[in-house]
DNA sequence: GTCTATAACCAGATAGAC
DNA sequence: GTCTATCTGGTTATAGAC
């Protein structure tokens, strides 16, 4: 039931939001204007705010994709005392280079707009409570001075890596991430983690 | 000949300098008004117009802090044919790293205004040629189909593990990077590159 | 569900006095 | 070098017709 509109193509809201996406994208959330919006799309600007309460609301909906994120992020780091597991590491970063890679142009939009975001926290309290509390446990991790400088260097690293290493190396291609890059950005984690790997032994 | 000034302390150009670092870096370039920069200054948005031509021309001065980046970058990549030299490229990246830790504070409001930075290129065609050269050597080297994925996933993480590992564990903190950050850094972009690390054999 | 028209606002920028 | 005063323009957002 994603959409039931077949024959009639995508409708006006999803419309809007890939029109945005792109925007948003390539010039930035705060240097787009809904006009800019609403041209592209065909439509007015006022019909924008039939379907969106404001231009936050409408980029709160395009992040909302993203989300899982902040299911296995914050699953990730749960007690902090005593050392890190990085098997555990391993895998939740696993998870999360999946969901990169499925949604690899809203996490460019996130990545390039990381302020614009930020203000979504003031205008939407209870919504995007799975990507805050990610980044929060994010903050308390790597912040954190009981664990060893190498341990969160190591985990930053990793996250670095894995976003670079996704985003980085896809951007402008089309829908389909390179075949194999997968499979080369979980060496890459395996061995920043120092986790070895399954079926190599040098 | 930092400052000619040091009894009457920093200049209102060094001031207003500082004020909008700390500004654009916390609300985002486009969120922050000239007003809110001359208020915290505590002279008037005209006395902004004195000392830089616009707003934009603000945060170009604020950039070239972080030259230096350029030049070790841009001799980085320079045929681009055959493989690539993996140690030639862990040296620039400790090039690069110095530069990060001790301009910090820049490379976090860049990070966090990538589209605000993009701009400049529009406004001030010959200036922050250093930088843009990087980028776009950069794009050639990540998207450049004759290099092998595995090289390019390589070298495209080991820059991001440098930039979360730089940013992300030193947010927030003060002038000082923490004692061996350096050091645990260089150590995962070895991992990362597969350059042998000297005083080890394990 | 989409449009026209307009309100209300605030940004960046300039001119010229001091 | 800094201020007062003002201009100009574009922005988000709303009210109400169709």
């Amino acid at each position: 039931m994603e959409h039931t509109d077949e024959a009639i193509g995508p409708s006006t809201r999803e419309r809007i939001l890939e029109a945005a996406l792109d925007l948003f994208t390539d010039q930035g959330f705060d240097k787009t204007s809904l006009r800019e919006v609403s041209e592209r799309v065909g439509v007015t600007k006022a019909a924008l705010y039939y379907h969106f309460r404001s231009k936050e609301e409408l980029l709160a909906s395009l992040v909302e994709r993203a989300h899982g994120i902040g299911r296995h992020g914050i699953d990730l780091f749960p007690p902090l005392t005593g050392p890190v597991d990085f098997e555990a590491v391993l895998h939740a970063f696993e998870l999360i280079l999946d969901q990169v890679l499925s949604q690899r142009k809203v996490f460019v939009l996130m990545e390039r707009n990381r302020t614009a975001i930020e203000t979504l926290r003031d205008h939407d309290p209870e919504h995007l409570a799975e990507h805050q509390q990610f980044e929060q446990r994010w903050a308390e991790f790597v912040g954190n001075p009981k664990l060893s400088l190498r341990d969160r260097v190591r985990v930053s690293s990793a996250f670095g890596a894995l976003m670079a290493g996704a985003i980085g190396t896809t951007r402008g291609l089309g829908a389909e991430a390179p075949e194999g890059l997968k499979e080369e950005l979980l060496a890459v984690i395996r061995d920043i983690l120092g986790v070895p790997h399954p079926h190599q032994c040098t």
